[in-house]
DNA sequence: AAGTGGTCTAGACCACGCA
DNA sequence: GCGTGGTCTAGACCACTTC
């Protein structure tokens, strides 16, 4: 394994905050850094990234807490999906098995099979976001998956629902900077959505990396 | 002066900044720490920062560069402001000479005085952004600066004109996250805003903190 | 071979909150 | 007085690029 130690620090301690509660404290740094047999400053290090990706919080000379995840929810009906104007290009295509919390906000079972897509979304001939999106298998027919433009076309299907949504500034992810043509390091805006359809029932789960430089985004008021 | 080490660094590297053109490289993690007499991981502390506040980014094993601080701007003349439906708290007000940053922003001479406020916008109950706003001193008269609430109202003056906006996903100024209900160290989202009448000469420049849990943002399509 | 950024260590001292 | 997070140091090795 060529991971970093840090790296392998957030894995284990994103599982040790996915336990815990939201103002939840986690152990000392001090603590931790005895735990995984890292020094202080490795531990400081993935702690810091972890704050910066709204996990965690800081609360000076007491403890670092675990964070409210909280997200923004619509409670009219809204038009879902109006892309028409974009060029698409699949990045990657599967049908797997979801983990867990996947699995909880999609509503299905962990033995259910779920589609999984990433692409980017192409306007004026410039990569202005990609969306990593997960759908629930019931919505899209056999004929579908074996068609990867029918699925790509997909979003024809669902007009109008709910939509709830978490905006989450961080890091662009190193496995997206380059179809992004974004810099490794270069701060982004992500937006995590869960569409529901009119029925209230979740039909997709999607994070879509949006490169700030090519595409505006305008505060509703 | 209590400032840490890493602050101080980070304003010297900012005038160098500057001074640079965008892609430019700086100099060594090394040759920096020396030249700060700081030891390089406080150096590193600094450059982080920097990069996450998007005015540099890494090119491993090259060198650390000036980043584009590109702005989207607006080529049809917008409507500007239509809060009428917010409640406003001031915070501060002051008449003051701007820093050399400032003028050249609001095309104005650096011995002239501008407006700057700080006021909470509250809707339902709840703050959801602070605007930190710099006025064009000529823009407000004289009876205006002596009414606070004449100036929370000066809104009203300028219904159209051009926007420049710029989105910074930043961690939450410590000194904004009492006003805006916010821990410490979350990550929210910034908007820098340059707002110039249809004559297109600037109005004001506003630096708004959202508090991205209260206030549901869009993307424009 | 020299220089760069990326990772990592094993210490240190500080200010602050709490019991 | 003890534990916490915050800052800071002076080294080290690595992978990689450039010359």
């Amino acid at each position: 394994m060529g991971k970093p130690v840090y790296i392998k620090i957030k894995e284990e301690l994103l599982k040790e905050i996915a336990e815990k509660k939201p103002h939840e404290p986690i152990e000392s740094e001090r603590a931790l850094s005895m735990k995984y047999k890292a020094s202080r400053m490795t531990v400081r290090k993935t702690i810091d990234i972890l704050v910066s990706e709204g996990y965690l919080y800081r609360n000076k000379n007491i403890a670092t807490c675990v964070s409210e995840r909280s997200i923004v929810e619509s409670k009219q009906p809204v038009d879902i999906i109006s892309d028409d104007i974009y060029d698409h290009k699949m990045l990657y295509f599967n049908v797997k098995s979801p983990d867990r919390e996947l699995a909880k906000i999609l509503e299905v079972d962990d033995d259910e099979v779920v589609v999984r897509m990433v692409k980017s979304n192409i306007r004026e001939g410039k990569v202005h976001s990609i969306d990593d999106i997960y759908y629930v298998r019931d919505i899209v027919n056999e004929t579908d998956i074996k068609s990867v433009s029918a699925i790509l076309g997909f979003s024809k299907h669902v007009k109008q629902g709910f939509l709830k949504q978490r905006f989450v500034p961080i890091i662009i992810p190193p496995n997206y900077a380059n179809a992004l043509n974004v810099k490794i390091g270069t701060p982004i805006i992500m937006v995590e959505s869960i569409i529901s359809g009119i029925d209230k029932k979740p039909i997709a789960f999607i994070k879509t990396y949006n490169n700030t430089n090519e595409k505006p985004i305008e505060i509703v008021t």
